[in-house]
DNA sequence: CGTGCCAGGTGCCCT
DNA sequence: AGGGCACTTGGCACG
């Protein structure tokens, strides 16, 4: 089973070599002292040369990470197009995205270690407590918001976005709800605010918006008192 | 130089060992088959076998990656703090955060490669082309934006949010400059109408909004047409 | 420490 | 392909 390769302290042609046989079937971890540079959307450098890790993926995924941190510090995101070479004796990779066009360049001149995995992916995964999740659980059980609403429409589509849900409630007021599966900030209650409003030029009667999230900040309640929209807590939880 | 530890195919008991000795101040990456659990904020399970990659960093941080994609398919940011042990026989890792409480857990029956690593950080990093540079660039010279345009105020804070950019134009208008470093959307328009409406509430004369960006999408620039606003296109790598 | 908000966001699903 | 949007968003600067 060739699932694990590896070398220490590697001649940069035995790391090139391996680099080119599994760049496209296996995971890439390489080790060393190396410098880097990012050019596309933005710009950066790493000057300064020190121990970092390359991990690059057969999607090709790239990635330089550093002692702290859970984001690279440089990276290319899938799918970009990994290059190997030796230049003036030293490893130099190049990871290539094409659109955006993208370039982040490493150069290693001592490699510490390589090596080549086989990882796996899992099948059909699957998240619990998401928005949608939120979403199912009122559109199944509208009373977890309020006795006697009923559902009209789940992502209702408008000109200035999707409604989560769209109800009545027992008085025949239309009514716009606005699911988070996290703390409600400012632009939530924005975003509920412009969906009200614009049903409101066509629907004679009151629009009546509800914000459904586990919490909501304070500068956002404050909005959504000034709009006089409402807030129903809904944990996610409760629908797992 | 202890910056380079590793072990094929160990005992349990001597990843064991590695994983508790280094967990603080290297870097570790394991390798083997494993399952994994993730709840918190929200929750996940992989129950299948196969192979996969732990990275832990000393700061806490804690992924476990596949063959594809740039993200962790199960994680904790940092700072979170990692227990190992044995249990019947197979190393189980526990990373814990305390705020909001999360917890994954893997277990490696097949521990394939193990390794503490010790990574360097890179100190005054700087990314060239963030919104701040293009604020910055307008500051300095408004007539990218605009021939005699005055600028008021950076960071303007108002109850609605806070605004890039407050000028006057060449007639004595108030402008209201909303920048974005990457292509504009609906609700980057939204924001600068939301601004524009509050201030217009207690200025005599016409307030004007200008969305500042590389680009706009389609549905932003019906908005923005919609809410009489403005568009310039303004490249961040003019910037730097 | 909570809150707000940008990010080279990334990823997913839709048209 | 491009747009629109959620995310266990992460990370940072600020009150």
């Amino acid at each position: 089973m060739g699932d694990l390769e590896y070398m220490i302290d590697p001649e940069p042609i035995e790391a090139l070599k391996l680099i080119n046989h599994r760049k496209t079937t296996h995971v890439l971890l390489i080790y060393g002292e190396m410098v880097a540079s990012y050019e596309g959307r933005a710009k950066s450098q790493l000057e300064e040369l020190m121990p970092r890790l390359i991990i690059s993926k057969p999607d090709g995924t790239f990635m330089v990470h550093e002692s702290s941190k859970r984001e690279p510090r440089l990276w290319n995101p899938p799918p970009s197009s990994l290059y190997a070479s030796i230049e003036q004796g030293i490893l130099t990779i190049r990871s290539v995205r094409a659109n955006p066009r993208e370039v982040v360049i490493v150069e290693v001149p001592i490699i510490r270690f390589i090596s080549a995995l086989r990882l796996g992916t899992t099948v059909n995964y699957r998240v619990f407590g998401r928005e949608e999740d939120v979403v199912n659980a009122i559109v199944n059980n509208p009373n977890i918001i309020e006795e006697g609403l009923q559902v009209v429409a789940k992502e209702y589509h408008t000109l200035v976005g999707d409604i989560d849900i769209l109800a009545r409630d027992s008085r025949g007021n239309l009514v716009v709800i606005e699911c988070k599966r996290s703390q409600a900030g400012p632009e939530a209650v924005h975003q509920l605010k412009r969906y009200v409003e614009h049903l409101s030029q066509r629907e004679n009667g009151t629009v009546r918006g509800i914000l459904a999230a586990p919490s909501i900040s304070s500068a956002a309640y404050h909005y959504l008192k000034l709009y006089s929209l409402e807030y129903r807590r809904v944990e996610p939880k409760w629908v797992v």
